[in-house]
DNA sequence: GTCTATAAACCGATAGAC
DNA sequence: GTCTATCGGTTTATAGAC
C-alpha cells in the first residue's frame, strides 16, 4: 500500500531526530512513529548511521554543492542565507555534528568535503571580491583564511551556541553573525552595498 | 582499602571520556579499568550524567571561575591561554557540549553559567581596554558583543572544527585564532604590544 | 563501602511466515 | 516488502551477603 517507505523513513527520521535530539530516537521510535514494525525498518537500513548517511546524501546542501561561487556581495549575501536555512532544516545534524564524526568515519569524510568545498568557494569569491574593490586587502598572511574559518566555524556550530544565551537577540541570526565578521574587510564602496542589500 | 573512590570514579571518567568519547565509555567500562565492580560505581552515581556534573563541579575552570576580568592585553592573553589549555584537558566535555546540554538541564545551567561569566568578564575587559586607548570604540552598537561571542563560540567548539582541517595548521592554536578575531579592535598602541607579548 | 549476582529494560539485528 | 517473534548483547539499576 505504502508508496516509498524507504523515502518515508529517512522524513520521519530527520522530523524526530530535530524534535528529541540523535541520542533519544531509536530504530524502534521511528517505525513506531510510522506505524510500521521495526524489521521493516531494519531491512531499508541496517544500522541508524545509515539512516543519517541517506538524510545527507539526500540533502545536497549538507554534502556536496553544486551552487557556484558567490560573484558579488548580493551573491555572497543569498549564500549566508542558504547556509544558515540549511542549518535550521537539518538542526539535529548540527547540534550532533562532533558526536556523528565519532560514530561513523563516512559521515566524518561528508563533513570534511563540506568543509574543503566551503573553503574553496569563499576564497575565490573572496578573491573575486577584492579584484572589485569591495574589500580590502589581506593585512596578514592568511588573513582571509581565518576569517573564512570563523565564517565556517561559526556556521556550523551556531544553533546549538544561541541556546546559550538567555535572550533571545533579535539579531540573532547567522546571516547578520556573518555580516559583522565580515565588517572589517568591507571597503567604502563595500559597506555601502551590503547596508542597501540589508536594509531591503 | 582505597582512600577515596569516589574522586578516583571522576578521574578515571574524565580520562576515558577524553581517550573514547562519552558515549563509547559505559559505566561498566569505569569500574573495570578502576578494577572495581559496578554496583560500586552505581553506589556513588546513580546515573552517568552525575559524574559529569561531579567533573564540572571538581574543575573550577568550566563552572564558576574565580579569576578576575584581564586588565590588560597581557592578562588578556593568559586568559586566551587558560581558556584553550581548559579545552585541551577537558576535551570530552567540549566534544559533546551541545549534547550533554540536551542531556541535562543541570549541565545546561553550567554551560550558560561559564558563557554568562565569560562575556561579563571580556566586557569589562574591553571598556577597561578601551579607556587605556588599546584598542577603539565600537563601530557599530554592539560591535564588543558580537567580537567576544565570536571568542566564545571559536573557543567551545575549537577541538571538534580543527579536525575538521586536514592539514594540521602550525598556527592552529584557539590563542592564535583568537588574536585573529581582535586583530581589527587593536589600536596601533595595541598592535604593538601584542605582537610584543606574542613575540616572547 | 564494597562486593556478587541478577533483575529489568532496551537496543540492534535476524529468521521465517505471509 | 512487510510482518511477527525472538535472539544476543548491552545498559542501568537493585538486592543482599560481607
Amino acid at each position: 500500500m505504502r508508496r516509498n517507505t524507504k523515502k518515508e523513513i529517512i522524513d520521519m527520521a530527520k522530523q524526530l531526530f530535530n524534535e528529541r535530539g540523535f541520542n533519544s530516537v531509536s530504530i524502534r521510535d521511528i517505525a513506531d512513529a510510522l506505524g510500521i514494525s521495526n524489521g521493516n525498518v531494519t531491512y531499508h537500513f541496517n544500522k541508524k548511521e545509515e539512516i543519517i548517511e541517506a538524510i545527507l546524501e539526500e540533502n545536497a546542501n549538507l554534502d556536496t554543492k553544486p551552487t557556484e561561487a558567490p560573484k558579488s556581495l548580493a551573491e555572497l549575501d543569498a549564500f549566508f542565507l542558504d547556509m544558515q536555512q540549511t542549518v535550521q532544516e537539518n538542526a539535529f545534524y548540527f547540534w550532533h555534528h562532533a558526536q556523528l564524526s565519532q560514530l561513523s568515519p563516512n559521515i566524518r569524510e561528508k563533513q570534511k568535503l563540506r568543509y574543503d568545498l566551503n573553503v574553496r568557494m569563499l576564497n575565490e569569491t573572496f578573491n573575486k571580491l577584492k579584484s572589485d574593490g569591495l574589500i580590502r586587502s589581506e593585512c596578514y598572511t592568511g588573513e582571509y583564511k581565518r576569517i573564512i574559518d570563523t565564517l565556517l566555524l561559526s556556521n556550523i556550530y551556531w544553533m546549538p551556541f544561541c541556546t546559550l544565551k538567555d535572550s533571545l537577540d533579535s539579531e540573532g541570526t547567522y546571516q547578520t553573525h556573518a555580516w559583522s565578521i565580515m565588517y572589517y574587510l568591507l571597503s567604502d564602496i563595500g559597506h555601502r552595498q551590503v547596508s542597501q542589500i540589508l536594509d531591503k
